[in-house]
Formats: structure tokens, sequence, C-alpha cells
DNA sequence: AAGAAAACAGATAAAAACATCTTTTTTGTA
DNA sequence: TACAAAAAAGATGTTTTTATCTGTTTTCTT
């Protein structure tokens, strides 16, 4: 459903999220080395990433990656829109040209409640209380150290 | 999700099942154009899905494809699975190397659940019993003619 | 000022997915 | 038996996604 470059993406803005600010940034190397991605693929993501103002950056010794506060004000949905553009979503789960519950294929009952779900989580909170929410919980976005979370 | 392929062959079992048997074979010509789908790379599905004992055809003049009373008790999970592979619903939504409950991604809550009723309809029923259900309910395959499930 | 660390930029490459083209084989029908 | 219709098979081409490589620019530290 996303492609590899958004999860990379999302789950790089969380672990920002969590482990980043403008005091503390964060190289691509460590961060491609904890969330286990490609690290020159995952480099040229969050340059990009920079550039659409979804990620903060500060080149030079010492510099990184970080989220800064108005970064956090985006929702999941905006680094979504950024990469795999805004259609993802609306597309039926069996290739019909539209998806919509007057002409529903055969799994339309099932896929459309999920896609509101997780849609309605993805584009109702901002990065701050999605991440938030997840030092709450029991959730990971790497298996490396799958209690990173937990930590704080 | 599906990649095209397993969207096409889906669709194409559930239009040979509903308008097709033994003594009605359907052309890929016709079943390309009733589905909206590339004509050609149809072709080389079908003679896939055709190898793989999913759907029936016959050569020659008044040739086709056709299901099988045979072909119709499988499930729509022998598509999937002859296409896509079995790993595709496995795997975890934001692209953690396994999904499992005891170390849930942050949506893992959402899409889990979700991968669970739609495998239970893909596995569960025969491709007659599914097939027998879009009948009586008002699911459509195509948008070409979207009420072709209604003219039986 | 020199050097090093880091992001940035642009080019390139490899793989997978998607799609088409050409030829062959089978088989019903005139 | 000749012909035509259709699937089957194999080769080829295109696009998208994924990934890497090489060099440049910025900026901190000494
Ligand atoms: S119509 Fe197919 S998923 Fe909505
Ligand atoms: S762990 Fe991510 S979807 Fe299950």
């Amino acid at each position: 459903m996303l492609s590899n470059a958004c999860q990379y993406a999302i789950r790089s803005i969380l672990y920002l999220s969590i482990y980043s600010d403008k005091d503390n940034k964060i190289g691509v190397k460590k961060i491609a080395e904890e969330l286990e991605t490609p690290q020159p693929f995952l480099a040229k993501l969050l340059q990009q990433l920079t550039r659409s103002d979804l990620v903060s950056s500060t080149k030079g010794p010492n510099g990184g990656f970080f989220l800064s506060t108005a970064n956090k004000q985006n929702a999941i949905w905006d680094i979504v829109t950024n990469i795999d553009g805004s259609e993802k979503f609306d597309q039926c789960f069996l290739g019909l040209a539209r998806c919509e519950d007057k002409n529903p294929c055969p799994v339309h009952h099932i896929t459309a409640p999920f896609k509101k779900k997780i849609l309605a989580d993805f584009k109702d909170k901002t990065i701050a209380v999605f991440t938030e929410e997840l030092k709450n919980s029991r959730k990971i976005i790497s298996l490396k150290e799958f209690d990173a979370l937990q930590q704080n």
C-alpha cells in the first residue's frame, strides 16, 4: 500500500520526533542503522523531506537531521502525500477505476472502514500528538531495539 | 497492497465465475474489454492461471476461458498466493521486518483487524460461494457496466 | 586558516513491475 | 483438407521503484 520510501519516511520522522530536537541532531548513518533501512536511499529521502519542510537539518560537524517544533505540527498524512501522493488511499482494493460506496467492489465493505480509520489517524493528529501517544503505549518503529519507545 | 496483476486475476476469475461455464467460454479480448484491463497483459496472466489450474481453457474456434466446477472450489486466496505470493499480508504496514501482536508498530492495532477480516474472506470461502454472495448483493467488478452483477 | 564532518546535488545503476509483440500450436468448421 | 479462431509460448520493450555512487557545499572545530 505505502511505498518503501514512504514507510522509511514515516518511521524516520517518528524516530526523529522521539529522539531529536534542535540541540540534538542525528545523522543519516545513525538513523539508517536504527531503522534498518538502506543508508544512501534514506539520505535522498531525508533531503527531499527537508526541502519540503517536513524535516529540518544543518550541515557540518555536529550537524544532522531533527524535527523543529514547527515540523512536529505536521501530520503523518503530510508525509504520505509528499512521498506517495494523495491518491494512494482513494484507490479500489481490486483495481476498479473508482472506489465509492455507491458502486462497491466485492471487498469494499471491508476496506472502506479500514481506510477511514487509518486516514483519520494520519490526518487528524500532529506528529507531536501521534508520538506522544506512542510513548504512552507499547509501539515500536524498529525491530532492532524493539523497546526503543519504552526507554524514555 | 495487491499488485495490478493480482487485481486483474481476481476480477477475471470472478467474471468467469459469473458468466462462463464449460459450454460458455469467453476469450481474452472480451474479458479485457469488460474489465478494462490491458489485453496482452491479461492474456499472459490467464495463461499462468490456466497452468496453475485456477482457470480452464480450450484452444481453437469457440475456445476461450472458463471456470470448471473444480476451479470454482478454489478460494480467492489461491489466486493471491499464485500471483503475489503468500507473504503479502504478513508484512508490516510501516515496513517493520515482522508484523506481530507482540511487537506492534504504531498502526498495527488498525491494520491487524483489517488483515484478519480480509484474509478470512479470501481463505474461507470458495469462489463459488464468494460469487453467490456477490449475486445477492450490489457488488461490481468493473465500472464499465456497473450493474454487471445485477443483470442475472 | 586548515581540516573534517555532515548534508546536498546530480548522475547512474539495478531490479521489479507492467506491458507488448511475434510466432507456434491446437482445434473447430466450411 | 484448407482455413480461421483462439490460446500458448517465448522474446522483447517500457516504466517505476529502489538503491548506489561521486562530487560539492556548508559549517564547526582546532
Ligand atoms: S470499490 Fe473496491 S475498495 Fe472501494
Ligand atoms: S507491526 Fe506494523 S502492521 Fe503489524
